[in-house]
DNA sequence: GTACATTGTGGGGAGAAGTGGGGAATAGTG
DNA sequence: CACTATTCCCCACTTCTCCCCACAATGTAC
């Protein structure tokens, strides 16, 4: 199954309407059927799942328990910002204005496909994720995560 | 099943168009269908894998844990700036602007065949790769690489 | 050598994608 | 209930991508 991949920069419009990019609907299962569900991301961008792919978060989620003080932790704060949502007639979403605000996200959004989620930044956003990643340790960092076998940690999402 | 080789110069188009070399399209697994995905190398130059090889790095990619912050950021990185292209009728490639400007390529490109992909370099990137590799300490390299074993290596692409 | 096929190169334009606005329908508030 | 705010639907325009065409150069077969 083709995975999510490409860089795109859309604008945001007065009503907080963005384009979903047409390469990435391309890669949008059919099952899916332009559902997906928007929240915060662990660096300040949006995630983006395609229901298709959100049912393997939650289904993670919830082999979580949710009686242990970590647990409802976490689910608390990753469940809490999340929103489903849906393309309109004209492929576009609207983003949450609580979202959008979190991320700085204002006249602009830059799309990245990252394997199976779509991350939504703000150009300012990103450019400080960016200056903070040199070449030479994203190289190593490359080639020691994919020269890494860890088949323990394969479902993680 | 033959491995990409050889190198081959030809013009970039007005519109970033540039031909598919017709030697390395009889290398072409026929499953691939003249689909590629065009990415930032390692290197300054790009690379293009057909999508059956393509296929062999995505599943590499899934296995790494999305929530961890190396593996956000390797997927973010390398994922960012991969595009999926097919061949047009006149068997030509659309090079991506953001790729052609990353890798300095104006109105000449140079495919190299590496195997399992191709690599597309600018005239001026190729020429600082080769200066910078003299041929005594290609030789060295070449002995230490060709006469590891190291089998557990074997499947980075 | 010639004739034909294949490959490489460049241009025009139709259709898809991106962008923005108005108004109807629905949800929220007092 | 009435009023306001938000969401959703539809429309229109602009820009970009992709399809098609044509010609020149090179390779292959006879």
């Amino acid at each position: 199954m083709p995975s999510f991949k490409g860089e795109y920069e859309h604008s945001v419009d007065a009503k907080g309407r963005v384009a979903f990019p047409a390469k990435l609907r391309k890669s949008l299962n059919p099952d899916a059927q332009e559902n997906f569900t928007l929240l915060r991301g662990l660096e300040p961008c949006l995630y983006l799942y395609p229901k298709n792919e959100w049912e393997f978060v939650e289904e993670k989620l919830s082999s979580i328990n949710s009686f242990s003080r970590q647990g409802r932790t976490v689910k608390r704060n990753f469940l809490r910002y999340a929103e489903d949502l849906t393309l309109d007639k004209q492929n576009r979403i609207p983003l949450p204005s609580h979202l959008k605000e979190w991320a700085g996200i204002e006249e602009t959004a830059i799309f990245i496909g990252s394997g199976e989620r779509i991350e939504i930044w703000s150009p300012e956003q990103l450019a400080e994720e960016d200056a903070s990643l040199s070449h030479e340790s994203y190289q190593e960092l490359f080639e020691q995560v994919m020269s890494d076998p860890r088949p323990e940690d394969e479902n993680g999402r």
